[in-house]
Order: C-alpha cells, then sequence, then structure tokens
DNA sequence: TGGAATAATAAGGTGAGCCATAACATTTTA
DNA sequence: TAAAATGTTATGGCTCACCTTATTATTCCA
C-alpha cells in the first residue's frame, strides 16, 4: 500500500464518504449529489477509487470505504478542520467560510504541515463548528450524536456540532443563532416536511428539515 | 479584466516568469526548463496565456508578463512568501523546505486568507529567504542586488536573499551556512565556470557558480 | 407479481495540460 | 557565410475528470 500522492478529486471523493458515512453503504446518487456531479461521472470515479483499493462498491448497494481509504479520508478531514480552527482562532475569519476556505488548503497540505500545525494549535478537539478533529493515526471519530430532525417535540437539547458544508447554510445557521452550546426547544413540526419551529435564547425561528439534518445535538447534561 | 478563477498551472508559468525576470524577455526554453516541461509545451502554454493576455510572445525574442499578468505573479508570489513566514515562524518548519511547501498552499489560498495572513503575520517585509513579499497592489518589488556570481575576487559582501527554490539546493545553501545577513569574501572564482571559494564565518568554502548566481548580496553598508 | 424507481453500463465527447517526434524558421557564432 | 544552436509549429497521442444520451439491470413497493 503505497502513499503515492492522491489527486484532490480522490480526496473529495474520500471525504464525502465518510462525512455521509452513517454506518450503512453510501449510494452512488447522495454521492453524486454532494459532489454536484452526475451519477454517471460518480460511478466512473468510484470504479476508479475501486481499482485503487480505497472503497468496496457493491452493485445495487452503495459504496463503502476500505480501510486504507477510511485513513485517506481521515487524514483529509484532520487537514481540513485544523486549517478551521487556524482560519478562526489566528485569522479571525468569518464563522461561515471556514469549510469553503479550509477545503481548497486542505488539498495542498503535506503531512508536515498537518502536523505542525496541529502542534500550533494545541491539539484542537474539535473544529469551529464543533465536529471532532480526527488524530495522526487516522480514527475517524464515530459521533452517535442525534440530529436535530430526530428531537420529538417538547424535549430542549444542546446543539454539539453543525454539519453543513455551504457557506450559505452555515450563515444561515449563524443568523438564527444555532451555534455550538446553544439550547434549543423543538415546540412544534410542521407535516409534510414543513419547518421545524424551535426557541432559543428567547427566539422563535423557524428551520428546515433539511437544515435540521445537519445540526447535531446532545442532550443537556449538567 | 475579469478576475476569473486562473488554474494552478497558469498560476505556475506566470511565478516563474516573474522570478526570471531580469529586465529582458524571458526565453521559453528557460521557462520550461524552470518548470520542469518540455520546450513544446511551454510554447503551448505560452501561446494560451497570449490569448488570455497575461504574456506577450515576441517569437524568438521571449515572453514578457503582460500588467495584468505581472499583477497576478505578484499575488501568487505574496501568498507564497507570507506562507513561508507563517511556516517558519510559528509552525517551525525546514527553512530548506518552506518554498516547496508554501508553493503548494500558494494557489489554494483565498484573498480573504491571504489578506488575513498578512495582518497576523505583522505585515511582513521579506520571506525567510530574505526575498521581499508584495504588497496587496501587486507591486513587483524590483530589487537591484547583485548576485554572488558577479562580485570580483577579494571584495565582501552582505548576503541579503536566496532566490533557489529547490529543496535541494536550499539544504545545500543551509549547510554552508551561506544565509541571509552573513558576510562573505569572494576569495577565488576558478577558470571555465569552475567553482567560487569563498569565506563566511572564519570557514572557507567552495560554491558552484549556478548556485552562486541564486544568492543575492548588498554591500556591507555600516 | 408487475411496473416504477433507482442503479449501472455503454458509447462518444470535451478541455486542460502534458508528452514525443519531426519539420521548419531564425539567430548566433565560428 | 555556412553550420550549429535555438526557437517554432505541426501532428498525433496520453490521462484525468467531467459531460450527455441511451440502454439494460435490479430493487422496491403497491
Amino acid at each position: 500500500m503505497t502513499t503515492r500522492q492522491l489527486s484532490e478529486s480522490t480526496e473529495m471523493y474520500l471525504k464525502a464518504m465518510a462525512e455521509l458515512d452513517n454506518g450503512e453503504a453510501v449510494s452512488i446518487s447522495r454521492l453524486a449529489e454532494r459532489l454536484s456531479v452526475t451519477p454517471v461521472s460518480a460511478n466512473e470515479m468510484v470504479r476508479r477509487l475501486g481499482e485503487q483499493g480505497l472503497v468496496l462498491h457493491t452493485p445495487y448497494k452503495g459504496v463503502n470505504l476500505t480501510s486504507s481509504g477510511r485513513k485517506v479520508a481521515c487524514n483529509v478531514v484532520r487537514r481540513q478542520r485544523l486549517w478551521e480552527c487556524f482560519l478562526y482562532d489566528h485569522l479571525k475569519l468569518e464563522w461561515a467560510q471556514l469549510y469553503e476556505l479550509a477545503c481548497s488548503l486542505e488539498h495542498a497540505t503535506a503531512p508536515e504541515v498537518t502536523d505542525a500545525l496541529a502542534v500550533f494549535l494545541g491539539n484542537p478537539k474539535t473544529c469551529p463548528h464543533g465536529n471532532p478533529i480526527p488524530d495522526e493515526n487516522g480514527s475517524f471519530p464515530n459521533v452517535n450524536s442525534i440530529s436535530l430532525s430526530e428531537i420529538p417535540v417538547g424535549e430542549t437539547v444542546r446543539v454539539a456540532s453543525i454539519r453543513a458544508t455551504s457557506t450559505e447554510a452555515l450563515k444561515h445557521i449563524q443568523k438564527l443563532d444555532l451555534l455550538p452550546g446553544r439550547e434549543v426547544t423543538v415546540l412544534e413540526a410542521a407535516p409534510m416536511d414543513g419547518p421545524l419551529m424551535l426557541r432559543t435564547a428567547g427566539k422563535e425561528i423557524a428551520l428546515g428539515l433539511l437544515m435540521a439534518e445537519l445540526i447535531f445535538v446532545e442532550p443537556i447534561s449538567n
């Protein structure tokens, strides 16, 4: 298993798979959607990744990362989230822009730089969006937190992390003040996948279901 | 003059031209050599750059940056040298590796990041190799310093900056302790483009002419 | 169980940026 | 001034990662 240089595209596919992973195989169409690519293109690419031993494709079932693919994906995620920390904590850049800005940097980052950056930042455990940063060994943190969309009406939870990737979505979440640490009460779930009505910081807000699925929460512990 | 996204390759060509620029047009073969590409490929690429208005190619004479091409090149150089400062001053990475490591990052750096990085670093004036960092407006600093290869035997000068790009060359220069700030006396110039014999920090060292051309010096002022 | 939805594959095409080889043009220099 | 060196252009080919359109295979659900 040589660690030859992988293309940016390869890294993006592997990262997307890791981000979409929830235990089961990822369908090629969801992968295609996430990467803004046609299913046919995603199919081709998955075949290539399969030939390299990075993914396992079971026709009609979906794609899984192999252990070596997962390792690469972890590494990519690690690089990205470390950059997010740097861009936020030290360069004071926009919270909503971090994912996008760090995404370009992640593919251009040598291992020496990644390691030195982690040390410089004091080995942070999470990125500014609350998502865990994998360690050097490439263990992908399996966060078993629940999405806000699954919380029954009436319950109050705490925002743990945001998995949104588009700057637009992140801006909206920021505007609604649904940042990690905030407490949120689910007031109502409109029928037909309608928006959730929430209360946070004394305000009542409406949140689309798709967006709610990207917000991960935890029980209020203390 | 739209500032559409330029490819990494385009940026590398423009940067190489700026780095090779010494007032006259740059020949396509030197450009090709610098970029480790065949002259034919460089020719094709220069044609494309010409069509975009970034360079001016006079057949059999060479290539020049247009004002818009120069602006882009400056920006690339600025990004790279800012990253070099960060990698050296804060991440404590190897002096000789900086060029290479910063080179990958430079193409992945958004304008917001560049500007914030400059502020974070305190708007440094030079990179760790002693080369000037262009300002936001893209003025390419025209350093009129002299290369060590042009210093007559007997004279003593101070190393101002190193323009080498390969990690290997930089490692060698570091081993010889020819870093910016050091004083060097030219003891002898061997015939037939033979090596220069130098004295620096009490030691006598031999330096190949090609390498000496990458070391820029200034008179000892104080 | 049969049709709808979803997934896979086949075939052909695009552009960027590189390659090699060969032919031809110009400039340099001996 | 002629030959050598350098620069240019033509031709054809390659890989990667994408595209479209069309066909075929499988799965799911009513």
